[in-house]
DNA sequence: GTCATTCGAATCCTATAGGATTTCCGCCAT
DNA sequence: ATGGCGGAAATCCTATAGGATTCGAATGAC
């Protein structure tokens, strides 16, 4: 339905690629929360909001769809994905057991100063703020450091690959907030920490436990509010 | 460009989802190596030829794009994905190596009567033809035997994962034909038995071999086209 | 002979209009 | 009062047309 406060900062310039800024709005929007999960998309109304006509946005619909963000029924519209459910997170968190901790090891042998200093500058960001943090401020801290470990991991193909996963995991989390306890920075120092060493085979254990212990919170959370 | 030999089987029903039909038309197109890798894709002769205004044709290149099958430069058109370089297709190997070893361990202990027929009917296919099958039987029951191991481990999010990063292998193996020896179907046997020994840590270690050997005759016939 | 420049054609991109389908609301019968 | 039915509004879907941009080839200069 689209709130109406989003700004239509785009349409300056007639020959720029539009679909491309559509895409992103439209991603944005969902990503943040401002279109809730399982709720309709109005073609014209989001082609009034964003001031463009109704065939580039039912171009990133399209594309949104493939991403698995947007689902289409055929005559019927769009509607963003509902959220995951206990069994779809619980298949997440296999998916990223997998990935995750190799990916962690693979860091820890290829690290070097300047993947130290980005994870640096990263776990600096939330250091001198112990508790009391703006809503969303784990959440991203979190999404990025992952995103830094598959950086220095240095397989792009599997970074797409879990990048391409992570954001139902991110709206899930937006729904649920609350779902990061005070736990989950010093489990990403640890990781952190074995990288740093260069000790794959402790690098992987503890993005397993992290894992696991996320997992926990996850579902504490999912299921407190059922 | 397209050919010009790909019928327009559709449009007889007006109210059809054509978007959807165009899109899976396009993606056979693609995956079938009709349209090779790198190709530019006109617009108005693809809607031409399928009997479609530029309009969907152009949101189902939009879908295709975030599959990764069709990059877009703005204002320069569509082009089929460039064919998979040596390091990518390394990088692949090492997500397949990731997934498929756990996927095949997870089948072989949720195995059950359904699935071991199905396993069985997908070997059958091939086993009367010992040599000289027709041009891309091989490459079809190797793409169906693995999506059966995934299918049977029952990670649906897994499932879908894989799949939309093989589609980039199986038009490499395209292009590169004879990228299968005789070694691949007894390798596959020796997985599917595994399997119905429910043997997870054999089915895991079969896999593995199975995805080294098919690496080294991957890159060896790609050393040879060079 | 080579390079830069200009002109033309092809192509992409967006907007608008019309047809088809679904959904919702009021109405009637039971 | 409840369930079925009909019509109108809303919405999706496709086609067509026009503006903007890019690419290729021909022309001219050095």
């Amino acid at each position: 339905m689209l709130e109406g406060q989003y700004l239509d900062s785009l349409g300056a310039v007639p020959g720029a690629p539009r679909p491309t800024e559509v895409h992103q709005h439209l991603r944005g929007l969902i990503m943040s929360g401002a279109i809730p999960p399982g709720a309709r998309i109005n073609i014209d109304d989001a082609a009034r909001q964003l001031s463009v006509s109704p065939t580039p946005v039912r171009e990133a619909l399209a594309g949104l769809e493939s991403e698995g963000l947007v689902v289409k029924v055929p005559l019927r519209g769009y509607r963003t994905t509902e959220l995951l459910t206990r069994d779809e997170l619980i298949e997440l968190y296999e998916l990223r057991m997998l990935l995750e901790p190799a990916a962690a090891a693979s860091a820890a042998r290829r690290r070097d100063d300047a993947a130290l200093q980005a994870f640096d500058a990263e776990l600096a960001t939330l250091n001198g703020h112990p508790a009391a943090l703006p809503a969303g401020a784990l959440s991203a801290h979190d999404e990025r450091l992952h995103g830094l470990v598959f950086d220095t991991a240095g397989n792009r193909l599997i970074s797409r690959t879990y990048a391409r996963t992570h954001c139902h995991l991110h709206i899930f989390r937006l729904s649920y907030a609350g779902s990061y306890g005070h736990g989950t920075l010093d489990e990403h120092v640890e990781i952190v920490r074995a990288i740093r060493d260069s000790d794959p085979e402790r690098a992987a254990e503890a993005m397993r436990e992290h894992l696991d212990l996320s997992l926990g919170r996850v579902l504490g959370t999912e299921a407190a509010a059922h």
